[in-house]
DNA sequence: ACTGTCTGTGCTT
DNA sequence: AAGCACAGACAGT
């Protein structure tokens, strides 16, 4: 039966599949590259963006694939209809704000939003190459946890009680066939309880879509050490948003993956531990479970 | 391990 | 036909 992950990179602890965290001089350029194409709200060529980052066309290519698991025009369309989404919400005028925005025409807008507005995340996975999705259920300190995944990586993590989240939470996928799974996800959800026992855990290979903004704030949630947390703010500020902070609040909730993306370690300002989707009392065991190191190798 | 060059494929104009 | 994005393979450090 079918793996999840990437064989090829695995071999720690837990024999999860591992995609390594990205390099800090890697992280360094996407940052560059993405600030340029924010500045001119769009996607870029290559060419200018290798410039900008400092490094060869091809280093750019396989920086975005390690760091955002896109590339760069993907990247650059994302930023272009997170753009015009903006502009809609503050205009009357659809047509002015689909050609500011940086379309040539309206028509082109609508063929590439019809892809991308319109969907959740959870649509855009269900349509992709994987049309077969696996899952699994365990239970765990914190509740059942729920996980779904293609043979690309994990979609969706969800935690609570099973009998009464499972149903809608397969439902969220109705242009996939789902199969239940134990034995190729056995390692994704040792993995997963281990994050829930507070135990540190390797990366796990994701296959989540969502804006460009939070595509950047989810991928600076897994920079978060085990048993550390951040701020609200510190968050925007890594991402170099430093204003943005109600908006990176609004990614943390909207965050396809618990525990697989910790934003259960991003709390408030003043200390109080601001929301949790899957309830605060999760958050709260979460966090000190991490904190009181539970360790065990 | 990280990076650049070369190269083939496929898409768009 | 030309230009471009992309990714695999390979070599240099």
């Amino acid at each position: 039966m079918a793996r999840i992950g990437v064989p090829e990179l695995s071999g720690d602890a837990y024999g999860v599949p591992v995609s390594q965290p990205p390099s800090d001089a890697a992280t360094e350029r996407v940052a560059r590259a993405c600030r340029a194409m924010h500045e001119v709200g769009g996607p870029m060529r290559l060419a200018d963006l290798a410039t900008i980052a400092g490094c060869s066309v091809r280093q750019v290519q396989r920086d975005f694939a390690e760091v955002l698991a896109t590339t760069p025009v993907d990247y650059g369309r994302c930023v272009r209809t997170d753009t015009a989404r903006m502009a809609l919400r503050s205009t009357a005028n659809v047509t002015d704000a689909i050609y500011d925005a940086g379309y040539g025409s309206v028509r082109a807008f609508y063929e590439e939003t019809a892809r991308r507005l319109g969907m959740t995340p959870s649509d855009y996975a269900a349509g992709a190459p994987a049309h077969v999705l696996l899952w699994s259920v365990t239970p765990s300190q914190i509740g059942d946890i729920i996980a779904i995944a293609s043979p690309r990586g994990l979609c969706r993590v969800v935690i609570g009680d099973s009998t009464q989240l499972l149903e809608p939470t397969l439902s969220e996928f109705p242009g996939a066939t789902l199969v239940r799974d134990e034995d190729a996800m056995v390692d994704v959800m040792r993995a997963l309880t281990a994050i829930a026992d507070g135990v540190d855990a390797p990366d796990l290979p994701m296959l989540v879509t969502g804006t460009a903004f939070q595509a950047r704030v989810w991928s600076a949630l897994r920079e978060i050490p085990t048993g550390e947390t951040r701020t609200y703010s510190e968050v925007a500020a890594a991402i170099g948003e430093p204003q943005a902070v109600r908006a990176v609040a609004n990614a943390c909730g909207a965050n396809p993956t618990a525990l697989a993306i910790p934003c259960h370690r991003v709390i408030r300002t003043d200390g109080s531990l601001g929301g949790y989707h899957w309830g605060l009392e999760v958050k709260e065991h979460l966090l000190t479970a991490e904190r009181t190191g539970t360790h065990t190798g």
